[in-house]
DNA sequence: TCTGGGGTCCTAGGACCC
DNA sequence: TCTGGGGTCCTAGGACCC
């Protein structure tokens, strides 16, 4: 059996616990730049969709008391390891799936243990230790796990946020509940193509030749079938090291001039070779892009990017700035409002690996350096090492007027309790 | 004024090789 | 009229996830 466990709205329950009296009360949480709506509490969801845009939805915030918050990373980040150490405690085998969800396995508990029962405790377990609220489903798929808590999850008061698909009688009744563009693993494309043959439901989805699945949907979506008919395909897996690393970000406002944005690519740049050293890879491509605000129809658009082969494997600053901005000047033209762009590093091999070409290898003095670098950032904070490419002087700001303060990293942060 | 960011997997089709 | 056959590798694009 597997179970899937998942916090009720993750970032809204984080910003909850530190402010009880928010208990019961609308809150959102938005994205980046205070851009768009990516989390909601229950009693924010009726008035606000998922992805709404922020400034459309000012009024409505006002009017109905809903709490905005900036995104909060750090403290999200943390809430969740400590969800995630709980339930490591409870399993043999753990799957951490997001930042929110992990599954875990219960091989042979059954046969000992009411999962029911041990769902409820472990639930308590978590709320004890954490504060968050979580929902927990308990089926013999991957996929079927996904659906009971999705119904766990739908009624809290008569599953007590734990539910069970042990029986085939309970299998599928749980799938002719389940709406089949709710399915894990169906998006907006095949849900759209399934109902126009008239398939409403994940059982229905069952009941579908695997030709016409294979033909449309592909193995996945074989693998899929199989999973909700109850035969499990998709096993536990283990973390294991990214296999591209992105650093994006929209801007505050539009940039028309090339110095501005090749000083945000640097940067990007540089934020991708801290990640990948964090992980010991070195890059052997990258890819820039950039691309004018798509909302904006009134205003011409252009949208490129580069895919440049690195000469040597590489996780320097200065050798993945120096070729990020040589990708950059391939695609950047004059005359546009650019609103976004992006590194993105792929093609990765270990750090230590070192394989020396006939013409051009990776400075070895970069690699000390880098070191000391990473060095002097992680003691006195971030960012205060920079190449004088990227903007020394002006610290780029995000839109975040609602920031909640990072309560359980941060020292001088730290939620305080007046005796 | 203003609209997120970061990932994975699969497939079709082209390039290339013998 | 008619123009090999088969393999592998790579890539772009499309689908999905949170």
């Amino acid at each position: 059996m597997f179970a899937l466990v998942d916090c009720n709205n993750f970032y809204a329950s984080c910003e909850r616990l530190f402010q009880p009296k928010l208990r019961k009360q609308p809150i959102v949480v938005l994205s980046n730049n205070d851009g768009c709506v990516i989390a909601r509490s229950n009693e924010a969801k009726p008035f606000v969709p998922m992805g709404a845009a922020a400034f459309e939805y000012k009024s409505v915030f006002e009017k109905n008391n809903i709490h905005v918050f900036s995104s909060n990373y750090a403290l999200y980040g943390d809430m969740s390891s400590r969800v995630m150490q709980i339930l490591t405690e409870h399993s043999p085998e753990i799957e951490i799936y997001s930042i929110d969800e992990a599954f875990l396995k219960f091989d042979g508990f059954e046969h000992h243990f009411d999962l029911n029962e041990y769902g409820k405790k472990m639930r308590h377990t978590v709320t004890k230790g954490t504060g968050i609220p979580v929902s927990i489903g308990f089926a013999p798929t991957k996929a079927l796990a996904k659906v009971a808590n999705k119904i766990a999850k739908k009624f809290p008061d008569r599953t007590e946020s734990v539910y069970v698909i042990e029986t085939d009688e309970k299998r599928i009744k749980a799938l002719k509940w389940t709406k089949v563009e709710d399915v894990w693993g169906i998006g907006r494309q095949h849900a759209k193509r399934l109902s126009q043959i008239r398939i409403k439901t994940a059982y229905d989805f069952t009941l579908l030749s695997e030709e016409w699945v294979r033909k449309h949907m592909s193995i996945v979506g074989v693998r899929l079938q199989k999973e909700l008919q109850g035969f499990s395909c998709l096993e536990m897996e283990q973390p294991e090291s990214k296999k591209n690393i992105a650093t994006t970000r929209s801007f505050d406002k539009n940039y028309t001039d090339f110095e501005t944005v090749k000083e945000r690519v640097t940067t990007f740049a540089v934020t991708c070779a801290e990640k990948l050293r964090k992980q010991k890879s070195c890059c052997n491509a990258l890819m820039v892009f950039i691309h004018t605000n798509g909302f904006r129809k009134d205003l011409p658009q252009y949208s490129r990017n580069y895919v440049l082969k690195l000469p040597f494997p590489t996780n320097s600053n200065i050798e993945l700035t120096k070729f990020a901005n040589f990708a950059l000047q391939k695609i950047f033209k004059e005359g546009y409002a650019y609103k976004k762009a992006g590194v993105i590093v792929m093609d990765f091999t270990p750090e230590n690996v070192t394989q020396t070409t006939l013409y051009e290898s990776t400075n070895p003095k970069h690699k000390q350096l880098m070191e000391m670098v990473d060095k002097i950032n992680d003691s006195i904070g971030r960012k205060k090492v920079k190449l004088a490419s990227q903007d020394v002087d002006r610290t780029w700001k995000m839109n975040q007027e609602k920031l909640s303060p990072r309560y359980t990293t941060r020292l001088d942060e730290i939620f305080q309790v007046k005796a």
